[in-house]
DNA sequence: ATCGCTGCAAAAGTTTTGCAGTCGC
DNA sequence: GCGACTGCAAAACTTTTGCAGCGAT
């Protein structure tokens, strides 16, 4: 698996109130308790401006949280996907990966080898949900398609052995 | 989840012994070795022609070969796919699932309410493909495409709530 | 006879759950 | 104060791995 991105240094104060504020009044107006725990995955999650999985949340927001669980993680992930906030996609093979919904609409290129994830824009697929729709009654997600396959670099390595 | 279709009453002798037949010349022109487990590995998934994961082949199989143990299915189903006998389709939250190549080829639409899993045709899915190539050099491989969403039932009963 | 494969058991990794105490509202 | 939420620890589950012995070629 490659490594994540370092993390930039963390945001000054000012801004990172900010989010809270957002945050705080985003998860009041649809009805679920504000903790701190919950404000805290949600303001890793925005950092790192990215999908993560349960592990590298817990990393991050523990550094703010020390006494974070990872459990609370898992319940606190559930709930904020179930009202919408967040969306989750299992990429095979490990942990899943979750993300903030608000990023453009995309979907997932998984590499099976190297475990690269590349985000491809959501356009692309309007024509596979309207037929999932109108031939099964299948409502597809948003965010939530995979494609498994290889990236350009493990394709040529394996074409080369 | 729903239960798995219950299992048709085994094929009578002559049957399996064609199929396991071919499975033998097959694995053999494919340069590695000939097990009964593997054997019985392959027809589990003949007979339910249909994806399954690794626990669902362990079971049918070790009717027929019950000193199978699930390690060795795990490592025969890693060997089916690295030579392409068998696909592999990773439809998040639990076990992988398995299929044989050979069924028409299609990518799948998992519910993530009540575990349905729908199999679309691969055709629908053709410019996808083409501009996961084009557009980042990734190169998606067949049948490995998994599209999260409600079914229709599951759609309707989120709905109603 | 060789070397890969199997069975067993244990480990690894992710996610869930039971329970007692805490805290948001 | 009530009920939801949290931390902790243990369990549940899927998958992998070490190792000694067996078996396909």
């Amino acid at each position: 698996m490659p490594t994540d991105p370092p993390d930039p240094p963390d945001e000054p104060q000012r801004v990172a109130h900010q989010v809270h504020q957002d945050d705080t009044e985003r998860l009041r107006q649809l009805g679920v308790r504000v903790t701190p725990q919950r404000l805290f995955v949600l303001e890793a999650l925005e950092q790192a401006s990215g999908h993560m999985t349960a592990e590298a949340i817990m990393q991050r927001a523990s550094r703010r949280y020390p006494a974070l669980n990872l459990a609370t993680v898992y319940r606190a992930l559930d709930l904020l996907v179930s009202i919408g906030l967040v969306a989750q996609t299992d990429l095979g093979g490990g942990a899943a990966h979750y993300e903030l919904v608000g990023d453009s609409p995309h979907h997932h290129l998984a590499c099976e080898r190297c475990g690269l994830v590349i985000e491809m824009d959501e356009a692309l697929l309007a024509g596979l949900r309207a037929e999932a729709l109108a031939t099964y009654g299948f409502h597809a997600r948003p965010r939530h398609l995979a494609v498994f396959g290889l990236c350009a670099r493990c394709y040529a390595a394996e074409q080369g052995k």
